[in-house]
DNA sequence: GCCGTTTTCGGCCCGACTGTTTTCAGTCG
């Protein structure tokens, strides 16, 4: 079973409880819990297994029963009662944005729909015979937006709703760069899961200091790629771009923007966490600032204005925010109400490793054409080491995918990677303007009985490894993770490539023991490696976390199949950053003979 | 139903927007 079936399960059995006037504060519990399930990159089921299930924040001692339930029988004996308080067709409706349980529940019993699979059809079809429009609390306006909404939702859920971060990246930098151009405009930054770099990215969320928000708005609503305006305010508007993404721009005034800025980075559950914390305080936060409870607080030099017409602390900037709470700013990254603030508190908050940090790149691929298992890159050497040199980087690792195993013969690999190593041995002599040094690798392939896919004869002409699962991915858990302890077992295999095999948006991860692989890792000092390729971004940012918890080392790398993609560097660093790696748990932090001592040891 | 540097009981975040309303309910982030 999904997360996300697991999410919506919850989040059924919230509605029903909303709908019944249950316990308000249960209600709740039950969406936060299911927030945690969605926003969670490990399966919830290996953590029923693994007995951890109520390390998910907002999952207690009763949702967790419920859920070992689930996962043992398949069914939850009481959600189903619940659930059978209501119509079922119901639920089908609640997938729709701008719905909630109490329009659903409406709608569905006034309008007599019981199938849950035809409920959306049915509900359309009663919008076009103006049924809606009749209905108390509905009018004309409200049809014809259930009518949009449903079109909306349908043809989003053709697309795939969620987009990868480097792509939102591209996105929001051309969205910027326009917002920019309005001489009004002091500060245009994208806010919410793009600050925080999370992996996968919905709506696209911008921030716009002005003092003239109504003219910056309008600039806003000529965007060219501008296919639909969803809503406009006074402090805010939203629109559908031609490539069905949503933007949201927020404007605000100078002297509050650092209030908003927060405020909308989230996440979420971060910012409630603040809330409760600063209510302790006698402070109430919001958007626009910081307010008193009381009328009689006055607390001066967080770089802070109070506005006494509105009893609110006002700022700029977000460091003063946090400090007029007796906290150290936090790095967006880390927002996830996972420690931070405790941490923040306490002055314990972790240096996280920064793109600076990085002197080099371990897994790139160059158009040299060994005959690879899988596919070729599209640059050579001299391009890569070039690019190597304008990013200051002290070194660089080539690692081209092995030989095909099928149609080559031992002797024939041998003689190819002889080839190889000769080849570039050649070319780095000749490009004597370099300063960057060079470390031959190869990508090899963990075959599924644990056999790398490389004759043992040909490692001596490779200074080391990464070693990958490229095939067989639905293994089950134990297999698989033997078969990956197998192919770190060998001396030269150093680095596990984008360990869990997730495509964002397209495949999950393969199963595999982590506790083990974690322990294995820092037994024999072997890497995990992050991978910065745009749909891997993998290890996924909650298992760095874990793996540094473990003692375990990582590696940030591109993955590059063109020397262009070097550039994505930035993206592994942000996946180490959400996962609280510092400088000294990423080995090409490393100076390059420090890194050699380790990579050839 | 969850949770704990005041607590194992007694609390539990905040405002904007929209449509349908004459003062609010529902939904969202």
């Amino acid at each position: 079973m999904t997360n996300k079936e697991v999410a919506k399960l919850l989040r059924e059995v919230a509605a029903v409880y909303l709908l019944k006037e249950e316990n308000r504060f249960r209600t709740i519990a039950y969406e936060r819990a299911a927030d945690t399930i969605d926003a969670s990159t490990v399966d919830v089921e290996d953590l029923w297994k693994e007995g951890k299930l109520t390390s998910l924040p907002g999952v207690g001692s009763s949702i967790s029963s419920y859920l070992e339930e689930l996962f043992k029988t398949g069914e939850v004996k009481h959600f189903d009662s619940v659930r059978k308080k209501v119509p079922e067709a119901m639920f089908a409706l609640l997938d729709i944005p701008g719905f909630g349980p109490k329009r659903a529940l409406q709608l569905t019993k006034e309008l007599h729909i019981t199938s849950p699979k035809s409920a959306i059809d049915d509900l359309l079809r009663a919008a076009g015979q103006g049924k809606i429009a009749r209905l108390a609390g509905f009018g004309e306006k409200s049809q014809k937006d259930i009518v949009e909404s449903i079109q909306r939702f349908q043809k989003g859920q053709l697309k795939e709703n969620r987009i990868t971060l480097p792509v939102a990246s591209v996105i929001a930098d051309e969205v910027g760069e326009y917002l920019q151009r309005h001489r009004d405009v002091f500060e245009a930054i994208p806010l919410g899961s793009l600050r925080r770099q999370v992996a996968t990215i919905g709506d696209i969320d911008f921030a716009v200091s002005t003092k003239n928000p109504e003219s910056v708005l309008g600039w806003f609503l000529k965007y060219p790629k501008k296919q639909e305006l969803i809503e406009r305010g006074p402090t805010g508007a939203s629109i559908v771009l031609t490539n069905g993404r949503q933007v949201d721009v927020r404007v605000q005034d100078p002297k509050t923007f650092g209030s908003m800025v927060q405020y909308f980075t989230g996440s979420k559950q971060h910012n409630i966490h603040l809330r409760e914390l600063a209510l302790k305080q006698g402070y109430s936060l919001n958007e626009y600032g910081i307010k008193p409870l009381t009328k009689s607080k006055s607390k001066k030099g967080y770089g802070n204005n109070y506005n006494k017409k509105k009893n609110l602390y006002e700022f700029q900037k977000e460091e003063g925010f946090y400090r007029f709470l007796g906290m150290h700013w936090i790095p967006p990254e880390i927002r996830e109400d996972r420690g931070e603030i405790e941490a923040s508190l306490a002055n314990r908050l972790p240096e996280l490793v920064k793109m600076q940090d990085i002197k080099g790149d371990l897994h790139i691929h160059t158009s040299y054409d060994l005959k690879p298992s899988h596919d070729l890159g599209s640059s050579d050497l001299k391009e890569i080491l070039k690019y190597a040199d304008v990013r200051k980087y002290e070194y660089v690792g080539i690692s081209d995918h092995n030989p095909r195993v099928s149609e080559h013969s031992e002797i024939e690999i041998l003689s190819i990677m002889k080839r190889r190593k000769s080849y570039y041995e050649q070319i780095y002599s000749s490009t004597k303007s370099t300063r960057v040094k060079l470390f031959l690798m190869l990508e090899i392939d963990i075959l599924p009985d644990g056999k790398l896919a490389l004759p043992q004869n040909s490692f001596a002409y490779i200074d080391a490894a990464i070693v990958s699962i490229h095939s067989v991915f639905n293994m089950d858990k134990s297999r698989m993770t033997q078969r990956i302890l197998s192919g770190l077992s060998h001396p030269k295999a150093k680095i596990l490539g984008h360990p869990t095999g997730r495509l964002l948006t397209k495949r999950e991860g393969y199963d595999v023991d982590w506790d083990e692989i974690f322990t294995f890792c820092g037994k024999h000092n072997k890497a995990l490696e992050i991978n910065a390729y745009p749909q891997r971004l993998d290890l996924p940012d909650d298992l760095v976390r874990d793996a540094i918890r473990k003692g375990v080392r990582l590696v940030i790398s591109t993955d590059s199949h063109d020397v262009t993609h070097m550039d994505l560097m930035r993206y592994g660093v942000s996946v180490a950053r959400r996962g609280w790696a510092q400088k000294g748990d990423i080995l090409n932090t490393l100076p390059y003979n420090k890194f050699k001592e380790w990579l050839i040891s």
